[in-house]
DNA sequence: GTATATTTTAATGCATACATAAATAAATGC
DNA sequence: GCATTTATTTATGTATGCATTAAAATATAC
């Protein structure tokens, strides 16, 4: 998830208007409840959030830095929508970086109680999966990704995912039912954590490059054979 | 370099302030004209810059996005330093995705002309070089890696780039003149545009994987020799 | 002299006002 | 009826005003 809120030391205690509407607007973004190409004057989303302009303005600034968004110039912002070309951009960005992520964890010799999380979360999956509970197996399979790279310790990756992750997530949702039963992820994260365990990077690069792929090309087939041609 | 301004197409002729206070506080952060560390009230920034304190405040807000400042509730903005640690976590994230660069340029098997930019950026180094004129070299080789990731076609993998570099710049710029001559780098340059001739993806990101890792560890020796910090 | 409480100062966060210019509508010419 | 010009509307970009509250300064207690 996106929690740029708890970021530093000296946090107001009291969130500013900017940074609830930057977090309300992202919510609204990636829930899909202000659909991609939908066009939105300063003044409605100000009213939508019950503040002035100014602290709506500034966030559209930040999301549009975030890709989520474009503000033009007398047309309001429009929220972007992501094409399978997109799709495929962002993909192998995520693909590279969590490589990287995962290339670290096994560099720094990871021992086994730090990779609990990884375990915990993949057992998740399964349990999801044998209830058919396709919403909690995605949650924790986001839950598994995101570990692997807080665990990598590199802020500035961590941030970079998130990003785009984000940017994805509207596409994530809308394939999820249409996609094959993901058993073959489950059987990927255990093969990722035994290699992370042996401290074999370049083993744990190439798992997870392959996990990575696998899904992205599934998803762009997905997205194109559904006719999804902006999300 | 970072041109924000020219992207979509739907451009106003004129730029509104909060574009031209993000290029020209930008500028002067990587420029080290605002340097590390140092503070600036809101007020003081409008006033150098000529306009009011709102289109600095969205200026500001788009750097701190940018990972160039922090906006601190009410101790004005600070200008960040990178430490030999942040540099570590920035290389790693270049490394890799350059590394996504070149193997994409390699795979979308481009012909000779394509890479005609990439060679006539080498000669440019190699004659810096013998002149020993080693901003023109460093011009030049930066114009060899932002061309590399342009071929790529991936305008979000530029975007990233671009921040990134621009968080380093100052360091390099510090290290330009007490690092070793450059001669390895103007090698590997040339063995990479071979791998990309052939087509050959997994030589070329070993090669610049290989490259980029060297960077780094010459970066950050040179950086922790000469004890700077904080740059 | 140090620590705590109180007062003062001032920087920000936000709302609002207004000029500008884009977009739309109306008017005019043909 | 269509094209071009003019007038009108209106969303934004920017400046400004003000309340809030953190920080600094001062005062008080010990």
């Amino acid at each position: 998830m996106h929690e740029r809120a708890s970021a530093g030391q000296t946090e107001p205690r009291t969130q500013s208007q900017t940074q609830r509407a930057a977090s309300e607007l992202r919510r609204m973004i990636v829930s899909n409840e202000l659909p991609p190409g939908s066009n939105y004057l300063e003044t409605e989303l100000a009213q939508m959030l019950d503040m002035s302009r100014t602290p709506v303005r500034e966030a559209t600034l930040m999301l549009e830095a975030q890709g989520l968004l474009k503000v033009r110039p007398r047309r309001g912002v429009q929220i972007l929508s992501i094409s399978p070309d997109d799709m495929e951009e962002i993909y192998q960005i995520l693909t590279e970086l969590e490589c990287l992520a995962a290339e670290r964890v096994a560099e720094m010799g990871a021992d086994s109680k730090t990779l609990e999380p990884l375990r915990e979360a993949t057992q998740r999956m399964e349990e999801a999966l044998e209830r058919d509970d396709r919403e909690a197996w995605a949650a924790a399979d986001e839950d598994f990704h995101e570990t692997l790279v807080v665990l990598s310790d590199n802020r500035r990756l961590k941030a970079i995912i998130d990003t785009y992750n984000d940017q994805v997530r509207r596409a994530r949702a809308l394939t999820l039912y249409i996609r094959p039963v993901p058993n073959k992820s489950n059987d990927d994260h255990r093969a990722l954590i035994q290699a992370l365990e042996k401290g074999d990077a370049l083993l744990a690069r190439k798992i997870h490059r392959e996990h990575r792929i696998a899904a992205k090309s599934l998803m762009i087939s997905l997205l194109r054979k559904h006719g999804f041609h902006q999300v």
